[in-house]
Order: C-alpha cells, then structure tokens, then sequence
DNA sequence: TCATCCGAGGAACATATGTTCCAGTGCATG
DNA sequence: CATGCACTGGAACATATGTTCCTCGGATGA
C-alpha cells in the first residue's frame, strides 16, 4: 500500500471487471493467481486491479466502528473539553502521513453519520481528501458544499478537489465557492462576498446539516506553507500575530480567540457565526504539531465531534 | 479465509487489541511482522487476530456498491419479474459455499438500506447467517424481528441464532417467535399464535419497515434437509404435492402458489397477507437448485429486491 | 504433589504477493 | 511511413503470509 499519493489520480477502472476481480478476491477468497485463470487475465493484471481498487477506495477495508484502539483517550477528551463525540487513532508509524489515517478514520465516521438526504460542509486539506477516499460510496441524495474559496493549482489539498472527490463518493451535487481563498485586496473580498454566485453559496450554510472541518496550522510543518497556499512571508506574519492555524478561514490564537490580521480581511469563506449555527461540526486533524490549533478550535465552538490521533489527543490533554 | 463455518463460533477477542492491530495491519499497511514487533506481539499471534477479525465481521472489505460485476443479468431480471432492485453476484467457485457470498451481498444491501431506527424481519438459513456476519456494524436505534418459530438445536441456520447474530451486528433489539418452527399439530400451532407472546410478535409484523427473507429449497441439495430442519418423511411428502420449496414459512409450487399440505397447518410463523404488506422484501439467495422456489417467490409476491447469484439468475431467464 | 491438558510461542516451510526488469505490441504523432 | 510512448505480458525474485509441527509453561484435577 503506497502512501504518498493522498488523492489517487484519475486512474480509472473498469468497474465491472474491478468488481468482479475484487469479488473473487475479497468475498470469494480465492488467490490472485486463481482470479486469473479464471477470468483469463494475467496474475499481473488481477494484482493491479486489486492494487488500484484499494487504493482509491473502490473497495475498503472497514473495523468495527464500536470499539476503539485508544478508548481512554477518547474518553479523557470527551469529558476534559465537552465535545459530543471523540475518536482517537493510533499514532501512524514515522513513515506514514497521518492525515491519511485520520482522514480514513474521518471518513469512516461521516460514512456513518450522514443521512440519505443530508447536505454536508466541507472544507480543504489532505485530511479531506483522505476523508474522500473513505467514504462510503453511494448514490444520489447527499449535496456537498465547499465552505471556502479556491486554490489556483489543482492538487491533493485543493479544496475544489475535495469537494469533487466528496461529491463523487457520495454520488452528490456539489457547490463551490466561485472565488478564491484569498482575494487580492478586502475591497475584493468584499465585493466577491456580495457577488452573487458567492453569496448564493454562503447564504446555503444554514442549511447544512454536518461539517467536517481540517485544522491548518502554521508550525513548521505546515503544509499549507509546503503546498504553497500561503507564502512564507504570511506563515511569518501570521505567526508573529499569535496566530496558531485557521479552521474554515478562521484564523485563531492559541485561546482560540479570531485574530485581527491583513490576511483575515482577504479570506473567502463562510464566517464564525455561520458555522457554528451548523448542528454538527466534526473536527479531523492528527499530528502533535496539529494539538495547538485543534485546541483553538475547540475553545472557538468549532468542534462538537473531534477526530484525531493518540500524539494530538496526548499533547491536548497533557499541555494545561 | 474459510468457508465452512458460515457463522463463527463465539470465539472473542478483546475488541480494543484487535482494533489496534486491524487499524495498523489494514488502514496504514504494515506488515504483521511490523505490527507484532510494534506491539510487543508475536506475529503469530497477530496473524491470528487478523484471521478471527475477518472471520467474524470485525474487520469487513466493501466493494462500491453501485457497480455490479453482472450489472446485464441485473437489468434483465428487474426487466423479466418487475422488480425493484437486483444484485447479482459472481457464482462462486465449486468449493464455496453460495450462500456465504449471497449472503455478503444482502448483508452490505441491508447496512446501507436501512434507516437507522427501522425494524428489519428476517428468516432463517446459512444466507441469513452470512448476511448477519456482512452487516456493518452500528449502535442501537433498530429492532430486529424473526418473523418464523424456532429450531431446538442451534446452529448457524437456526431463526434464533441469525436473529441474535443480526441483533448483536446492528446493536438492536430482538424478537423472537417463542415456539417451534412446526408445532406438533395444527391444534397446537393456533393455540400457540393465540398465546401472548407468539401473538404479540406477529402483531408487530405490520410495523417492519423491511424484512430478509430467504428461500429454501426442496432438492436434493436441501440444507435443511442435511441440517434436520425436516425429516426425510416430510420432504418427500412435500415434494409430492408440488412444493418446490418454503420463503419464511409459505410453501409454495413452482407456480408461486401456496400449497395445501399438513406440515402447512403446523408451521408457526407470519402468514401471507402479513408478509406482503411489509414496504420492502428482500429475497435472497442462491445457487441453481434455488431457482425455482426463487421464482416461486417472486410469483407469489415476496421479492421486491432480488438478491442471487449468477447460477440462479441464468437459471431464472432460461426455463421460461 | 504429580500427571495431564490446553493454549501460546518458536521454527520452519510452502504459498501467495508485490515488485522489478525486460520485451513486445498497439496507438498516437511527426 | 517511421518513431516513440505507454501499456501489457512474462520471468524472476524478495517478501509477506498462513500453516504445521513441536515445545514449553501454567492451570486443572486426582
């Protein structure tokens, strides 16, 4: 299992012979060399789709969402900071992001959690994207809605890509937000905000039943500062404001209080008092370096349901 | 993977352990010798947690439902009967067993199908059993109906072990008929669907939003022949009078019509009318020598939803 | 206390799996 | 028509997995 690409490419399969591969493979329990001579391909071939279908979710290895690796620290969270719900992954080995497990873990639940007809909010990260790739696929009656602007270049963080992939798991209609994540100038953003295709999404947050929020943070690890979504010199200059990341475009500090900064005024995206009308807001972020902004959220109202992983769930309830 | 044991035995195993070497084993792909070491484990041991978490349901493989691996033999069997929905799965190799694949089918049906305070009727049969170890697993908020009386001894067929099994996977209540699959005479069996709490279970039928039905055949292949759900007196008699077999205690000839015969008289269990006022039926099951009380089913009303495999549905759109 | 039984660990092995390297083939392009 | 390019098949190999057989230690019961 490779783990680098958090987003798999359009590499697409036949679905009808994934299916079926995957069937005799999965269900049916036969080896690989079997499927092959059975359907008449090579082992090869039967070994790549099975690769494939695995890899970009079109079949999906599920563990009993009761039972938890980590229940006490579930538990210690639930109650220290009053949240709905918890649920902690086992920390990653080194070599494997932990957005990818998170992000399973994310999607797992919203799988679970999200009505037939329900409308969910989103926002962007490879946490999202990872979330995407979990999600159970099914058909019709869901609508996604990107809750932010836009990134220029396309990628595994974007969040049109993210809303696409969210769209197309659940077979949903999908909302963007026609404008960028940072207008150029607050005049702009102003003005995008009361342009009509804009404003005709943000007025839609009332109705969304559910979000699954992503932390961003602005650590050195940010990979927000690696994707290039935001320059070095804002990184610098948010950090010297006490900003600790953002969460949906809310940039907060450590007490999870907004914070007043140039870049705040350039943000496209659904503002505080909008999300925190929405009934269930699911937090997924994971990695110690992650604790601080995963704190702020918190504090900010911005989570009732956190999911996360041992490292982050430590580092929250040790640093008090 | 084995076959035999369509419902594993009670064996446990401490969910959190397994929750923990399932999530590094499936969702961030180490191996089990990594996973061991990591743990403190042998990788013995971990293989065999792995092995019972698959057997068991605890760890479960979904493939994308909305393609079929016989999406034609689906859309000529919803043309042919005028059914609602048709899942056709791959005729397993010789040396697996139908109903454990048929059974994987229903049950991934069933999770996603139902609404998470719906109450689900089912029957009996390895199908159901399999079905009940394919279901995702959920907390609370359903009830579980059996809608036919009991065998004395348990075992992976029997109505009282599949309803315990789907109750346990869905976290739900259970109902059971509290008397004999066949009462040992016709008087008896009124006066025990006039008794309280046979009678109060019947009633209940009206409010099952979707039952499981499967079907169970009278050839020479009757597993409930081989299991001693019936003597071999009673299977030849039946057959005399034409029955090609029994969906949830209606025996029925090849024409889908219910036949008049003594075992009928004794049989504990919800009757015709009951059955086709629930809102959805889902019949499954499979195998050739299925075909024709598989037909008879859907003659007689009880298939709204086909769940089968290929042997069963070449068999159901040749012998016309 | 001792014999016995059961379950877990260890070693070893036969398969199954995933990957790499290379060659051929068909398709698109210049 | 020639040239690559991308993809597939084949062979070979290094790992990973599942299983078997044996041993050990601890619990059970006479």
């Amino acid at each position: 299992m490779d783990v680098m690409p958090i987003a798999a490419g359009a590499d697409e399969l036949d679905p009808e012979i994934a299916a079926r591969v995957c069937w005799h493979y999965f269900k049916e329990g036969q080896t690989q060399e079997e499927v092959a001579q059975r359907l008449g391909f090579t082992r090869k071939r039967v070994n790549r789709i099975i690769s494939q279908a695995l890899a970009t979710g079109f079949v999906q290895i599920t563990i009993d969402s009761r039972y938890g690796a980590c229940a006490e620290l579930e538990a210690q969270l639930k109650a220290r900071f009053g949240l709905r719900l918890v649920k902690v992954v086992p920390a990653p080995a080194p070599d494997i992001d932990v957005r990818t497990v998170v992000g399973a873990a994310a999607g797992q639940y919203i799988s679970e959690a999200l009505g037939p007809s329900d409308t969910i909010g989103i926002t962007w990260g490879g946490t999202i994207g990872a979330a995407a790739q979990n999600l159970r696929r099914r058909t019709g009656g869901n609508t996604v809605v990107s809750l932010i602007g836009g990134l220029a270049t396309s990628g595994p963080i974007n969040p049109y890509d993210n809303a696409a992939a969210f769209a197309r798991a659940l077979g949903a209609t999908c909302r963007y937000v026609t404008a960028p994540m940072f207008a150029d100038s607050p005049q702009l953003r102003d003005a995008l905000i009361r342009s009509t295709p804009v404003r005709e999404i943000l007025d839609q947050v009332r109705f969304i039943d559910r979000a699954l929020l992503s932390a961003i943070d602005l650590t050195s690890h940010s990979k927000a500062l690696v994707y290039g979504a935001i320059s070095a010199d804002t990184w610098r200059s948010l950090r010297n404001a006490g900003v600790v990341g953002d969460i949906a475009g809310q940039y907060l500090d450590a007490k999870g209080r907004p914070v007043s900064h140039p870049i705040v005024e350039r943000v496209i995206a659904a503002d505080l008092e909008q999300l925190r009308s929405i009934g269930e807001l699911v937090l997924a972020a994971g990695g110690a370096h992650k604790a601080p902004i995963i704190r702020a959220g918190i504090l900010a109202g911005l989570a009732h349901v956190l999911i996360t992983d041992e490292a982050a769930a430590q580092m929250l309830l040790e640093a008090d």
